[in-house]
RNA sequence: CGGGAUGUAGCGUAGUCCGGUCAUCGCGCCUGGUUUGGGACCAGGAGGUCGCAAGUUCGAAUCUUGCCAUCCCGACCA
């Protein structure tokens, strides 16, 4: 088992403070639970988002923005949506500051005190619902398959960093559907796309499944989810998708006239996913010589050094180089060429592989005669010298085979630490030793999902799609039951 | 919100028990030179309200009280 990563996100910020000062992934901020995402971490997220939007109107959906505050009494409509996050939120109840009469500094203006106080969001259903009301009269307005990027707040009592952040920076998707399985196969078909992206760009492995009453969304039905395995075998919550029911509908009153003329409650789906998936990238391929990026959502995918002794030397490298970053960007590479005077070689070297740049070509004067480079793979820290003839195509086919690595090395990794438990002897054993993902039977109730939380801590975290059906007993109160399901220890 | 710890230069720190040449060291930064195929070396230099406030004292980074912030463990956690 990997070295515990509890702490990994947290060494990093490190690394970037005391090393690598100037380019940062992220740093805790002077505010509580905050964080500053850095332009390199910045333009990781950018990646992401660029991806995640273009699946996102692939699959029929539109963006749009709504407002950061939410009236009280907006939020407190659907009963088990505030119960879910009435603990956790920031209001505001003034609307102006004043200079303190008795000197110092400013003070909040009594007088300014607003009539009904301002919930800052976080999430948005309610604001979403109270205006859908106003756009849905007919079938013929359906579906509404609306995105929002936004940053939310929920004031944690214990903050995590990219984990579980006072604020963060997320999509969240927010549907209207005539029927119950129309907006059933859109929460499954986002879903879906989240793994999809999950396991194709971030080379992190996921299991989808359905969550237990107890892990559900506060206000939903029923909550989908995809279960990544960090690198210390604990698990992460990826993405969500909900299955609202016309709990929200009801709760805003949006109605539509179906084709028959009748009247019914529209059927609601959301979904989101977070910075937090920056967190699960750290914590799934990075090594302890800094980050590991796949090359799909890498800033920079390559990053070129030249190795000189003379002006001469770098004016005759800087040429052939700049045949080469031709060549690559012809083939859509993102080539970084670090030809800057200020540092030295090792220490660009040590910079980049801090940054997690997949593939790094040195190239010197020794390369110049014999018409070579230097190419070093950052998953696997190897080199091994390259004709440049072709070049292009042998870096664009190592960047494929990089990102198939990171995750193969990272399905490995949960293959390694899942088991198969049938006595809770075994379960204890494992869930305070090796870590890992269990797969036990469960009789179904919450009162045993509990106790095993309580006992040792591990929670249910899903139950897998397409989840293979047989008979056993509950590892906890001996019950019957007809499936086993996932649990870990969670962040 | 409970338990524990910490707060000293951009970052990491020594010193706090036992008050007095005590503001230490490393990294980073600046200047000059030599260097450059895995985080270079030499010489010189800049940088500090010792978290904030009050108190004790001839004298406080050090003791006392209060406050603030951060981290860890819990509770909580879409």
């Amino acid at each position: 088992m990997a070295k515990d990563l509890v702490t990994r996100a947290q060494d990093y910020s490190k690394w970037y403070n005391d090393i690598v000062t100037k380019a940062d992934l992220a740093e805790n901020s002077a505010v509580r639970g905050c964080m500053v995402i850095k332009p390199y971490g910045y333009a990781i997220w950018e990646n992401m988002q660029a991806q995640l939007d273009k699946m996102f109107k692939d699959t029929g959906h539109v963006n749009a923005y709504f407002p950061l505050f939410i009236p009280k009494s907006f939020f407190s409509k659907e009963a088990s949506h505030v119960d879910g996050f009435a603990k956790e939120c920031a209001v505001v109840t003034h609307y102006r500051l004043k200079n303190d009469p008795n000197g110092g500094g400013v003070i909040v203006d009594e007088d300014a005190k607003l009539e009904e106080e301002l919930i800052v969001r976080p999430t948005s259903e309610t604001i979403i619902w109270n205006t859908y009301k106003g756009w849905i009269q007919s079938y013929r307005d359906l579906p509404l398959l609306i995105n929002q990027w936004a940053n939310v707040v929920r004031w944690e009592m214990r903050t995590r960093l990219f984990l579980r952040t006072a604020e963060f920076l997320w999509q969240e998707g927010h549907t209207a559907h005539a029927t119950a399985e129309e907006a059933i196969e859109e929460t499954e078909k986002m879903l879906d796309v989240y793994a999809d992206f999950a396991e194709k760009w971030m080379a992190i492995p996921v299991i989808k499944g359905i969550k237990t009453p107890n892990e559900r969304f506060a206000g939903a039905i029923e909550t989908y989810c995809i279960e990544a395995m960090m690198q210390d075998g604990k698990a992460l919550q990826a993405g969500t998708s909900h299955f609202l029911g016309q709990n929200f509908a009801k709760a805003f009153d949006v109605k539509f006239t179906g084709k028959d003329g009748k009247l019914d409650y529209v059927w609601a789906t959301s979904w989101g996913v977070s910075t937090r998936l920056m967190g699960a990238l750290i914590m799934t391929h990075s090594d302890d010589e800094g980050l590991v990026l796949p090359p799909k959502l890498a800033p920079h995918q390559v990053v070129i050094v030249p190795i000189y002794k003379t002006d001469d030397e770098l004016n005759r490298i800087n040429e052939k180089v700049a045949e080469i970053k031709q060549k690559l960007e012809a083939k859509n590479i993102r080539v970084k060429y670090d030809n800057r005077d200020t540092q030295r070689p090792g220490w660009k070297f040590a910079e980049y592989e801090f940054k997690g740049v997949p593939v790094r070509i040195a190239i010197g004067a020794r390369d110049l005669e014999n018409n070579s480079v230097e190419v070093a793979r950052r998953d696997t820290r190897e080199k091994e010298t390259l004709q440049i003839t072709d070049i292009e195509n042998k870096i664009e086919h190592l960047l494929e085979k990089i990102q198939d690595n990171l995750f193969n090395r990272a399905l490995q990794n949960r293959v390694d630490n899942m088991h198969q438990v049938d006595t809770y002897d075994e379960f204890k054993k494992i869930t305070a030793k090796e870590g890992g993902f269990i797969m036990a039977h469960w009789d179904g109730t919450p009162e045993t999902e509990q106790k095993i939380k309580e006992e040792t801590k591990a929670t249910i975290r899903c139950i897998p799609l397409n989840n293979k059906q047989e008979d056993g007993v509950c590892i906890y109160s001996g019950k019957p039951s007809k499936q086993r399901v996932l649990f870990a220890k969670a962040y």
